[in-house]
DNA sequence: GTTCTGCATGACTAA
DNA sequence: TAGTCATGCAGAACC
């Protein structure tokens, strides 16, 4: 906590002159910022907006009965409170005396009560707590504060909850929405001071128009005040949030307490709410309200956190349910994560929800869970768990179908119902919405946002306006109400917001199409917001991408700046000082003539200006720089292209984009294959516009538009720059120049090696050809038959082997006959490891004189045969890649006798084959 | 080489 | 500070 003064001058607190723990702040209408101490902020937390009882002393007074100061109603301790229909304030001590709020004393199930207040400013509140049938204690109160002046637009609608645990869960509430609420700030209070606000005082006093009227006793200028209990329906899982509307008098200061008003407050158990007098009656735009709902069984009632409680509305689940008798219980919802709909399959389950609801697993295999979409179709998931620490991780597996069947992503929401008495498991799903940031929020106008829509087959209309300007979450069976179901709701993740001004895909920002029109496109997510952690899906992924080859669009070279160009391996690398600069995407066209134009869209006013070729554009220009026309436009000007023209000129621009980004992945994956470091691509995507038609867009000519999977030095030199890359630079940039260089000289070394060893192997096969024969009859005897497919295998090897194919084939009959007896345990090994020889070594081999060959290799008896042979016509091998293998020559030894023979026989038959020629 | 699986780690949050 | 949960990672299994 900060340590500043209590901005509230009258604090009760003993340290409030000094500096003391403030709580936290809240924004002002007027501006700024105010924050309490720790002491008040208790107050605050049950006056949350209330702008002006901390600014002035008026929402100061005396405890009706026992004259107790309170400030604003709101004590240092909240039990103390009783905010009082009639417009004052009692001391929860006074309150308790006179036996009314039984709740506070801990009874349960018994009360439910109103408090109204005036704050003395004019602004009044009333509150209706209420005892839930299950037991949780927590009170609700809906809080409309009027205005002097009576303007209604200046009403606003507050949640908020007082309990005898209001110490901990307020507080841990206030954390949880005041964060954003701070961060919504003072548009936030405008936007719904006449949109969702009313809309949704309408909504929810209309629904429960059964309740009678609370009229004002004092006659004068009245006003509406909401107030909202949660329904206390024992059994009723799905019952909507009361709504009370009073009729307040204005203006009356605290001396108009009256305890007996209090009783008229008391709801009874609400099967239905009261409805104020003279509102519309809207009923389906309350069932449209997204509730967020506690859980429903008492077992995780304090367990569940809210950011699981689902948020259906009652058209939904009327909508599940259908007509059948069956009752459809939400059970929880979970924003899916970027794991959950990603292609593991595995979607998390909060522990707590897993154990409450689904059915309990001792072993971590789990047991299959059937659960039906919403469309009907079931699907089978594996429900397990992992140990975890001393815990468990509950996991769903399979869900990759369903999630893909969805087409949910990260930041959608699915929802887990169960319909009773069935016990079916119902799964459904709601698409995050639109916006990312509050940024856009603090811009919309009023009115303008909407509700994320749920999917749900035959949903048709849940999208609607009325939904759109819908405030309140209700509170369902246990009447906990979340203040985060207030802050939550207006959330940016949550809530689909647009500009209802939007004009086709015109969007908040111009950038963002709008999810009505295309619905699966951007999805908001939580960047930047709970979590560190980037929540990023493959649509964003897939823009950003675009948004990258967009920006290479837009990568232009260092103005006046003159490149080197620098020749590495047949590629030229254009070298810049200077790192790349971003200048304006511009679209180059040619005319009949041959004569080439650019164009571009002024930042201002959108229009497409004609430009010289040559001209290179800020990122952000506009008409009135349009420094080259003779007649210099102005952005109320004429377009220079006729909608027509200009249809044309975008579709030429999309499909030559198009091309650009075929032939540039076609020749990276040509590039794959040959130059798989990717050096020459720039040739591929250097504008080259030959193919297409001649009216058709022509990028210059020159170097400076650098398109996606350009290799120079402009292009991969990162946008920050480092300037003049020297010999000695070890910039990534240079460095991966030279990494690139080192690996093209590597390869092409190699290549040429290889391609000497073929010239050598070729110069070496007249003379060797014969003898070849030979060495593979030989090998026949010494090596498995397998070894010698693999020989085949590699191909200049192959090539002479057919020469002798037909000896080969011969003596492999033999050979097998004879190696299965003969062969060594770990010849196997050896000849694989001989596999690996490389062909310079090949090369080394076969200089050497074979008789020097022969003895390295411990074939002593063969250079003996070979002196023995001299005298004919058979020469042995001096080379071959399987006499390199090691023999041990005592083991050899039968074999060497067995290789004279077919030796021999060899000679014999070579002899017979060269006699002919 | 890719996908699956089980677990570990660490960020985040509630208490 | 402990519990939860999103995600990374290594080894296994599979193609």
């Amino acid at each position: 906590m900060d340590s500043k003064v209590c901005m509230n001058q009258q604090c009760t607190s003993s340290s409030s002159s000094s500096s003391i723990d403030l709580k936290r702040g809240w924004p002002l209408r007027s501006g700024g910022f105010a924050t309490l101490c720790h002491h008040c902020g208790i107050a605050y937390e049950q006056l949350v907006f209330c702008d002006k009882f901390h600014s002035n002393d008026s929402g100061w007074r005396e405890c009706t009965t026992c004259g107790k100061r309170l400030h604003c109603g709101c004590v240092a301790s909240s039990s103390w409170l009783e905010l009082l229909d009639s417009g004052g304030v009692n001391c929860i001590s006074c309150s308790e005396s006179h036996g009314i709020c039984s709740t506070l004393t801990g009874e349960k199930n018994k009360d439910c009560r109103v408090f109204s207040a005036d704050d003395g400013g004019g602004k009044q509140f009333t509150t209706v707590g209420s005892q839930s049938n299950v037991g949780i204690t927590d009170k609700m109160k809906l809080v409309q504060f009027g205005d002097d002046a009576g303007s209604s637009d200046q009403s606003q609608l507050f949640l908020s909850q007082t309990d005898d645990r209001i110490e901990s869960l307020g507080q841990r509430k206030m954390k949880e929405n005041f964060l954003t609420s701070g961060e919504f700030g003072s548009p936030f209070l405008s936007v719904l001071n006449q949109t969702s606000v009313e809309a949704a005082q309408n909504a929810q006093l209309n629904e429960y128009k059964e309740y009678m009227p609370i009229k004002d006793t004092h006659g004068s200028s009245v006003q509406t005040n909401l107030t909202i209990s949660p329904p206390a329906t024992s059994g009723d899982k799905n019952f909507l949030p009361a709504v009370v509307a009073e009729e307040r008098p204005l203006n009356k200061k605290s001396s108009s307490f009256s305890q007996g008003s209090r009783s008229r407050h008391l709801l009874p158990k609400p099967v239905k709410s009261i409805m104020a007098a003279g509102l519309e009656a809207n009923v389906s735009s309350l069932t449209q309200l997204r509730v967020a709902r506690p859980p429903v069984e008492g077992r995780i009632k304090n367990q569940l956190l809210p950011r699981y409680w689902p948020r259906i509305t009652d058209q939904e689940l009327r909508q599940i349910s259908g007509d059948s008798n069956s009752t459809v219980v939400p059970l929880f919802e979970k924003v899916l994560s970027a794991s959950d709909a990603g292609r593991i399959g595995r979607l998390v389950l909060p522990k707590a929800c897993a154990e409450a609801y689904f059915p309990p697993i001792s072993q971590p295999e789990g047991l299959p869970l059937r659960i039906q979409d919403v469309q009907g179709k079931e699907w089978v998931f594996q429900f397990r768990f992992w140990p975890n620490n001393n815990s468990r991780m509950y996991v769903l597996e399979g869900v990759t179908p369903c999630i893909q069947s969805m087409q949910l992503q990260a930041g959608d929401t699915v929802t887990f119902s169960r319909m009773d008495p069935e016990g079916k498991l119902l799964m459904g799903f709601r698409k995050a919405s639109l916006m990312q940031d509050n940024k856009h929020l603090s811009s919309i106008p009023k009115g303008s946002f909407s509700s994320e829509p749920f999917f749900l087959p035959g949903a048709d209309n849940l999208h609607s306006a009325n939904s759109q300007s819908a405030l309140l979450d209700s509170v369902k069976g246990s009447g906990v109400f979340p203040l985060s179901a207030l802050s939550k709701h207006f959330s940016a993740v949550e809530f689909g917001w647009h500009i209802a001004e939007m004009n086709g895909e015109k969007t908040l920002d111009g950038i963002f199409p709008s999810p009505m029109l295309v619905p699966e496109r951007k999805r908001s997510r939580n960047i930047g917001s709970k979590s560190k952690r980037l929540l990023i899906d493959s649509q964003d992924a897939f823009e950003l991408k675009l948004s990258w080859e967009e920006l290479q669009d837009m990568l232009c070279p260092p103005p006046c700046v003159k490149p080197s160009t620098v020749a590495i391996e047949d590629h030229e690398f254009e070298e810049y000082d200077q790192p790349p600069v971003f200048g304006k995407k511009s679209i180059f066209t040619m005319r009949q003539s041959g004569e080439q134009e650019q164009w571009a869209q002024c930042d201002s006013c959108l229009k497409w200006r004609r430009l010289p070729v040559n001209v290179l554009l800020p990122p952000k220009w506009t008409c009135q720089e349009h420094t080259w026309a003779l007649s210099r436009p102005s952005c109320s000007g004429p377009e220079d292209l006729s909608p027509h023209e200009l249809e044309s000129l975008l579709k030429m621009s999309k499909e030559l984009k198009k091309q650009k980004i075929a032939s540039g992945l076609k020749s990276a994956h040509e590039h794959e294959s040959s130059d798989p470091d990717g050096l020459g691509n720039s040739k591929a995507v250097r504008g080259d516009t030959s193919g297409t038609s001649a009216a058709s867009i022509a990028t210059t000519t020159k170097h400076p538009r650098h398109r996606p999977g350009c290799s120079c030095i402009v292009c991969i030199q990162p946008p920050s720059g480092k300037g003049k890359h020297k010999p000695t630079c070890t910039c990534n940039v240079c460095m991966t120049v030279k990494r690139r260089f080192k690996t093209l000289m590597m390869r092409k070394k190699k290549r040429q090696s290889e391609r000497e060893a073929e010239i050598a192997q070729r110069n070496k096969f007249d003379w060797v050809s014969k003898e070849e024969a030979e060495v593979e009859s030989y090998q026949q005897l010494v090596i498995p038959h397998d070894s010698l497919e693999n020989h085949k295998r590699l191909g200049s090897e192959s090539e002479f082997l057919s020469q002798s194919n037909k000896q080969s084939e011969k003596l492999e009959e033999i050979g097998k006959e004879q190696l299965d007896l003969n062969c060594h345990p770990d010849r196997e090994n050896l000849q694989q490891s001989s596999s690996r020889v490389s062909m310079v070594s090949l090369l080394q081999e076969a200089s050497l004189p074979l008789q020097t060959y022969l003895k390295q290799n411990g074939l002593t008896s063969l250079v003996s045969d070979q002196r023995v042979s001299s005298g004919s016509n058979v020469l042995l091998p001096q080379v071959t890649r399987e006499s390199e293998l090691q023999f041990d020559e005592d083991q050899c030894l039968s074999h060497e006798i067995q290789e004279q023979e077919v030796k021999e026989e060899l000679s014999e038959t070579d002899q017979a084959g060269n006699d002919p020629s």
